[in-house]
RNA sequence: GGAGAGGUGGCAGAGCGGUCGAAUGCGGCGGUCUCGAAAACCGUUGUCCUACGUAAGAGGGACCGGGGGUUCGAAUCCCCCCCUCUCCGCCA
């Protein structure tokens, strides 16, 4: 949620850069300029009644202890006819707050000066590329076929059991699952991390804090008997953490991670994309999350991003870095880079990485604050970054290790794994 | 799931219908003392909203887990929900 005081202070601003997410801020801003100055002569007049008010419940305290009951009546009669006001302009304050906040939550975080307009994948930029691109043989294969042929995944047993988009894995397929996950917890707790392991499920108010609610209510598994949401991200729970938090600037950064199963209804998703593992409905992850002094957060991001540059090199894959363009940035983030991997028998680069600050537009939502040096209370900035998602560096290890011997693991992984080889 | 107890300011803990934003202790901040520090003493100490003020701040309003109710008046009484603790049941 963009805070109000910078909507109030630059309201043209706001919507030239809302433009750049591709987003129309300008009716939605002048609405609510509007109920803001609607809100504040109610709650001015409503103050007003109230503290008339007040005076005169305490003076009928005094009469009633000074005996001096029919005075008291009298006065009673009065206090009914304000009371009565109290109430409508309460209503009426409440009724233009919840209208307020209801077109609040619909303007997304305002991108930061980097990002360049655009409209879809097409228009992000690379940053750079690495490493090189295997040169497979004709006959190679594509993860869902080697998974089928090694015995390593089964998406067949997946459909039986749950349903499409929700694959077993099998023996050393599961091993290296588990591998990658320790190596990726290993790798975040050496860069100074503390390792979480969070609910899977979270309440209501923790959904909405970091930015899935309202808009992506659609996108989580709902647990309607106990309204609870099953996590998208780790992000989630993570940043939650410290939802309603009053920190101090000595506290800062504050670094947490956690591996976590996702869960992600992906609605509208059909197609080619959705093939083996490139798209599911359970995935494992692990995300890193930092909360950071405003004036810190993008140097952060450069950090996070160089973390998850480090792990894709450590596992020889080819990659790139991509900063997103602000048709394709999330609702909630300033500045999104993303890195994909080189997935060679699909011969496409899959996304593996999503690094995103929010600046304060979480923190705004779920009252995260700190007091800064000259004790004035401020919003922190909050950042997450996969760091990673486990299914498509499964099918990138795969299909790009392929050999007549089998699949080559990468020597990082070999003290996880145990083993150097699928044969 | 059943029975009981409880949720108060950064923490601990009083208040149980009026003048209570809330005693007291601890902590924090400022000061006195000291070469300095500790101790002692004195002062101060929350959050949010706000058409006064450039600002510091002043004035007003709201907030005692959340929501509703009773009452002229609620932290205090009643109802619902959430959470914590104890006991019982069930169970990885």
């Amino acid at each position: 949620m963009i805070p109000l005081q910078i909507i109030r202070e630059q309201p043209d601003w706001v919507i030239q850069r809302l433009a750049v997410k591709n987003f129309d801020a300008n009716s939605l801003i002048y609405q609510i300029l509007e109920l803001d100055w609607k809100r504040k002569s109610t709650q001015f007049e409503s103050d007003e009644r109230s503290a008339e008010y007040r005076k005169l419940t305490q003076e009928i305290g005094s009469l009633i202890k000074a005996g001096q009951a029919g005075k008291a009546n009298d006065r009673k009669n009065e206090v009914a006819k304000i009371k009565e006001e109290v109430r409508n302009l309460q209503e009426r304050l409440d009724e233009i707050s919840r209208q307020m906040n209801e077109l609040l939550v619909r303007l997304p975080n305002i991108p930061d000066e980097r990002v360049s307009p655009g409209i879809s994948p097409a228009d992000n930029e690379i940053v750079y590329s690495e490493g090189s691109i295997p040169q497979l043989p004709p006959e190679a294969l594509c993860h869902w076929d080697l998974a089928v042929k090694y015995q390593i995944i089964s998406f067949e047993i997946g459909s039986k059991v749950t349903g499409a988009g929700f694959p077993f894995y099998k023996d050393k397929g599961a091993k290296l699952q588990r591998s990658l996950i320790s190596f990726f917890l290993d790798e975040a707790t050496k860069a100074g991390y503390t390792e979480y392991e969070p609910p899977l499920l979270v309440n209501e108010d923790s959904a909405f804090a970091t930015g899935q609610l309202p808009d992506k209510e659609g996108q989580m598994y709902f647990v309607p008997q106990d309204n609870f949401y099953l996590i998208p991200t780790a992000e989630v729970p993570l940043t939650n953490v410290y939802r309603n938090e009053f920190l101090k600037h000595t506290d800062f950064p504050i670094k947490l991670c956690a591996y976590s199963a996702c869960f992600r209804r992906e609605a509208g998703s059909y197609g080619k994309d959705v093939r083996g593992l490139n798209r599911l409905h359970q995935f494992d992850k692990v995300e890193i999350v930092q909360l950071s002094l405003p004036e810190n957060s993008f140097q952060i991001l450069e950090e996070m991003t160089e973390h998850v540059a480090h792990l894709l090199r450590k596992l020889e894959l080819p990659f790139r870095k991509v900063k997103l363009c602000g048709g394709d940035m999330s609702f909630t983030s300033a500045l999104t880079y993303d890195f994909e991997v080189f997935s060679a028998a699909q011969q496409k680069w899959l996304e593996v990485s999503s690094v995103s600050n929010f600046t304060e537009f979480q923190a705004n939502r779920m009252k995260l604050r700190f007091k800064d040096k000259n004790g004035k209370t401020r919003l922190a900035h909050t950042l997450n970054g996969s760091a990673l998602a486990l299914p498509r560096i499964m099918a990138a290890l795969l299909e790009n290790n392929q050999s007549s011997q089998g699949i080559h693991i990468p020597e990082a992984l070999i003290p996880y794994t145990g083993f150097d080889s699928i044969p």
